[in-house]
DNA sequence: CCCATCATTGATCGGTGATAAGTTATCACT
DNA sequence: AGTGATAACTTATCACCGATCAATGATGGG
């Protein structure tokens, strides 16, 4: 009989179709030791416990690996900020309670938010004709999560700025500036950091929102 | 006569002496035009008009090359904060102005301010044995004139925050996310620029200062 | 005129990302 | 069991990278 069937994966020497992961989990973990630039794809390779030849029938590039795990990581920010939308209402207590969880996102995944975030890409394009903006394109969906929340506190008549897009950017863009200079920059002489952090939102909070001097 | 002979720089093939500066130019304008990683010793040499060994007589890696451009980079942005402070009164315009300053000196100067900033440098501190932190200094020097001028609006009452190194951390994060956001995101669908910019700094702003809602 | 000096070079080293061709193992089907 | 197809993987190799080194060649001093 066997009327249709059904490719099954096959698990040669590895374990099989989890081989995609397991470089990704490697990749992840070397990129977050040793920096981007200076991790070789037989290093990858070494660590997963195959040929380094054996990543191209995974990943057409090097970069393929870094953009999977900027998706991913994107993925994760995703979530997060959904489940602070979820219980959200325009106040400034929970407003400052957002930019909290983007914070707290970038610090405690420090490798992807690196990946996501702070991943040189050429000024050529070749990196984004090989690799398509499928990164990007997670990194916008991450964006518009934070951009609904900016909007909710616009419809309540609580921003200065009535422009949804700008504001979000700005203020993303000031959410960025702390989350990465905090993880590139660990040596810097830094204010104790929960102070910095909460001076931060604080001084964004009342860049951004009216009448909460 | 000649009692004490000056070693007078010989001039052999090329200008000479003039030989580190071709260097810089090229790597910089090479680098402007393709990106740091993609630029190779070897383009930079052929640009100059040398072999590619011969680089190594002005440098002793690749990464000094870029630390030197970064070190220049900063000393422009330390003389345009230091102009920027010389007519500086202790105004909201006065402080935007200066906010502007370091926006302006960023994107017009997106090498430099990658070297410094934005540069994975390997957590095993592989480069910084190397080339020292003498970019990144060069990049604090210019932060302190800026702290100077946040004291200066601190001493006149004007801000939130009585801290000045805590204020101007979080002042400087804000810039740095714009600016290296614009920088490593350029192809990010951004509200038009300058609007953007204008509307960032007017939020750090309202975020530092008091009574200038 | 010769020599010491030093900028410069071709050759080379180990390492990189990527490709090509060949090998092995597993599958479907007889 | 045997066969062909194919997926998974390897070895060998390519062009290029940053960096090093012995050899080259021009220069100025004695």
């Amino acid at each position: 009989m066997t009327a249709l069937k059904i490719r099954s994966p096959r698990k040669p020497k590895g374990q099989g179709a989890e081989r995609r992961e397991e470089i990704l989990d490697a990749a992840l973990k070397l990129f977050s030791s040793k920096g981007l630039h200076t991790v070789s794809t037989r290093q990858i390779a070494e660590m997963v416990g195959i040929s380094q030849p054996a990543l191209y029938a995974y990943f057409a590039t090097k970069d393929d690996i870094t953009a999977e795990l900027c998706i991913r990581a994107f993925a994760i920010l995703v979530e997060r900020m959904e489940a602070a939308r979820a219980d959200f209402r325009p106040t400034a207590e929970c407003f400052e309670k957002a930019l909290r969880v983007y914070v707290d996102f970038g610090l405690q995944n420090p490798d992807a938010y690196r990946v996501a975030f702070m991943v040189e890409k050429g000024l050529d394009g070749t990196y984004k004709e090989r690799v398509g903006d499928r990164p990007m394109m997670a990194g916008i969906g991450a964006f518009q999560r934070f951009a609904e929340i900016v909007g909710e506190m616009r419809d309540a008549g609580l921003t200065h700025d009535d422009d949804v897009q700008r504001m979000t950017q700005t203020l993303w863009a000031g959410l960025h500036g702390l989350v990465s200079l905090l993880i590139a920059r660990a040596d810097f002489p830094w204010v104790e950091r929960e102070v910095l952090i909460a001076c931060h939102i604080s001084l964004l909070r009342r860049g951004a929102l009216k009448g909460v001097a």
